[in-house]
DNA sequence: ATAATTTAGTTAACATATTAATTAGTTTGC
DNA sequence: GCAAACTAATTAATATGTTAACTAAATTAT
């Protein structure tokens, strides 16, 4: 194995493979009139609840001066709170707002077909071999 | 398995799995002053001789406008040549130069030291399965 | 041949990535 | 109890991602 060919590259290959599950995905975020990383942000949120931005930049996977400036925007469009903690004044605690949820709500299924076609090209138990693969990467960390 | 659920979801695995393996090899590139993406281009022309824009970055996996301000950057500090198509007035052709080609070469050992531990971590069989399996997703397009 | 279409590349506008520096609040050490 | 060290979040500066619009050159169709 040549590791700096970069036919063989591991990087570029997750790249790649990033790019082809989630174009067809942006296409209807974009009619949504969301980013993906917005999109993220907001699920992780619906998903977990209140969150301080620390834990919400964590699970979402975006560095925290993106973080910054998509809870801004996010902010401005209603979608969710910010708020002081009480206990530690450096934090700042978020939650999803109504509108933020019907959103999630509305855009989940129409993601979910695109999931599901992938699901049936490329196999379930492969699917499911490559997301173990990819946790196990994380876990080298 | 429900594929809307962050913890299974394939597009923030590929981007987890690409933090932990880039997050290292940013670190040997700062040094060298250059970010992935250009020593991706950088890379790809190295390997590849002369080849065009688009050629260029659809193997870099870099959109074009993204493309035409990285070989901006790139020409002013000498590292590669741009020049016009004789046969095709609207193609662009681009060859590395011989201070990219030594960029190539002196950030390329250290990078494989960190491949090398990777691989040796995540084991060789592991890691040619996941690129394989990476590879048939971006099949799936 | 020439108008219509297609293609390669660039520019524009906005959003995010990345690192570093900064600010404010909290904890630790002595 | 207070200075030092640390932590959470923001701001700053530069580079890239993403889509759309645009320009110029080449192809195609009639």
């Amino acid at each position: 194995m040549q590791p700096t060919k970069t036919d063989r590259a591991l990087p570029l290959a997750l790249l790649r493979a990033r790019e082809t599950v989630m174009s067809p995905i942006r296409r209807v975020l974009k009619n949504h009139d969301v980013t993906d990383q917005q999109w993220r942000v907001l699920r992780v949120l619906h998903e977990n609840g209140v969150m301080d931005a620390k834990e919400l930049a964590k699970s979402a996977c975006v560095l925290a001066p993106s973080l910054t400036r998509i809870i801004k925007h996010l902010e401005q469009k209603n979608m969710l709170t910010r708020c002081a903690d009480g206990k530690d004044g450096r934090r700042v605690l978020l939650a999803i707002l109504p509108s933020g949820a019907a959103l999630i709500e509305s855009v989940t299924p129409e993601v979910q077909v695109i999931y599901q076609g992938l699901n049936d090209k490329y196999g379930a138990q492969k699917m499911s071999d490559l997301l173990d693969l990819l946790h196990d990467v994380v876990e080298l960390r």
